[in-house]
RNA sequence: GGGGAGUUGCCGGAGUGGUCAAACGGGCCUGACUGUAAAUCAGGUGGCUUACGCCUACAGAGGUUCGAAACCUCUACUCCCCA
């Protein structure tokens, strides 16, 4: 045990600890501990928030911890009211056992599967709630809290005006029954998530004291913020997930070689992998001259290495260097087709019709039509403003596309403004 | 049940018969500066139009008027006070 590093205190150091119940340090200081953390099935992939949380387990695993990660196959079907000012929407049941496959399938990258003490472990709990009667529930499990504690939740408190159904109310004993039932089967004493889930980690606690007499512990880490007060993890574009498909390496990368310098300390210790020492260092060279943003790009090479792989960082790389770095027209022209699609992958386009190039595109038409700008007026808005290029080049309100500004035969490449992209697909 | 106030563009909030596509602030967009930043400064922010201009908009419907976001009537919704 002396030589890996305490997880309380690793969590400390990093930021990432915010409620924590009084014996969780002892409990944890004592010997191996399996601990959990469980993850909605709530869209196809994870986003950076749940990356976020998912690293407390990395932290447990990597301090001789056992990880065990719940997808929420049975809990999706019902909704979390924590955080939610309404009453949700239910998701559609295959969505939901689709979503779970998703999501399992991708936490599985991050955590070490291999035999041993600290193996990964992944479970549903619909696997038990399917087994489980309503009867059988409210006997067993229901007896055990009051309403009154139940109303006690913030997330229940902050919905009293509004209103909540039965159904969200109950999600807490839901819960509270998925960490009894990992401490009875998987030995799990130990519960973790977002502070905003600090509620049912409590529920839980207290449901495997009452249920089985025996102690558990839990922890939260604070929800990420950022210093111009916007929610994290968002961009222009909505989140920014996980999955390749949904968010492209290079959007991913780019999201947070965007982070402010106010952010970068906090994030890094989160997210990053590396020691304090090192940490500390990175973040001193960066001090030093900020305008080089070390910081940032240590942050967003290791995330999209870990994340997506190496080849996709470099390609994220190649793609930033064209579109900000010195990349120029003749740059974009010596680009194979193989090239192009990686580069510009993600990147919105917008279809027109070849022939419509012959007699020259007047600029706003092209622009309102591959969805470039919202109207032709914005277009011309634009085009007055100077923000508009064309494959990298500054163009005059009056110019007009011809056939030889297509890349690869088929593509130009709309600027509006200096970080967006717009790709007009030109077919027969 | 009785009395009063209100409903304006993404948001807040002016505007009480023409000069209102609608002050001002916020947000958002673009430019300059810069580090693909922050802060700052400048411009822009319904649609169509090269432009003159035209169309659609101030809760909804109808009306008065040469002309209405503004006046009248009804409808819907919101808020406040009294019982």
């Amino acid at each position: 045990m002396s030589t890996t590093p305490r997880f309380i205190e690793e969590l400390t150091w990093r930021g990432m600890l915010q409620d924590s119940t009084p014996e969780v340090a002892a409990a944890l200081g004592a010997g191996p501990v399996a601990g959990y953390i469980g993850f909605d099935p709530t869209a196809e992939s994870l986003h950076v928030g749940n990356l976020a949380t998912l690293m407390l387990l990395v932290q447990l695993q990597r301090c001789g911890h056992k990880p065990v990660l719940l997808v929420g196959g049975a809990t999706g079907l019902i909704g979390d009211p924590s955080g939610k000012r309404a009453e949700r929407k239910l998701l559609d049941a295959d969505q939901v056992l689709h979503n779970v496959a998703c999501i399992r399938q991708q936490l599985m990258q991050f955590l070490d599967f291999s035999p041993g003490p600290t193996q990964a472990e992944v479970v549903n709990n619909l696997d038990w709630f399917r087994h489980l009667s309503l009867l059988d529930f409210l006997r067993d499990v229901g007896k055990h809290l009051t309403v009154n504690y139940m109303m006690a939740k913030d997330s229940v408190q902050s919905r009293l005006e509004t209103g909540i159904s039965y159904t969200e109310f109950t999600y807490q004993l839901l819960q509270a029954y998925d960490f009894f039932y990992l401490h009875q089967t998987h030995g799990v004493r130990l519960q973790m998530g977002g502070s905003d889930q600090w509620g049912n980690i409590t529920a839980g606690i207290e449901l495997t004291r009452r249920m089985a007499g025996a102690d558990a512990h839990g922890l939260t880490c604070p929800l990420l913020t950022k210093a111009d007060g916007t929610k994290f993890g968002k961009s222009e574009d909505g989140n920014i997930w996980l999955n390749a498909q949904m968010t492209s390496p290079y959007k991913f990368y780019q999201f947070w070689l965007n982070a402010a310098d106010e952010d970068l300390p906090r994030l890094l210790k989160v997210f990053s992998l590396r020691s304090r020492a090192e940490l500390d260092a990175l973040l001193a060279g960066h001090a030093q001259d900020p305008g080089l943003r070390a910081g940032q790009k240590a942050l967003a090479t290791e995330l999209t290495t870990r994340v997506h792989g190496d080849s996709a960082l470099q390609r994220a790389l190649q793609a930033s260097e064209i579109l900000f770095g010195k990349g120029t027209t003749e740059q974009l022209r010596a680009l194979t087709p193989g090239e192009f699609a990686e580069i510009f992958e993600g990147v919105p386009t917008g279809q027109l019709s070849r022939n419509r190039l012959t007699e020259g595109l007047g600029l706003p038409d092209a622009l309102a039509e591959t969805g470039a700008a919202a109207s032709k007026s914005e277009a011309r808005r634009l085009l007055q403003s100077g923000a508009v290029r064309v494959n990298k080049s500054p163009v005059q309100e009056t110019d007009a596309l011809g056939p030889d500004d297509l890349l690869n035969h088929r593509y130009i490449l709309l600027q509006t403004g200096k970080k967006k992209y717009h790709l007009a697909v030109f077919t027969d």
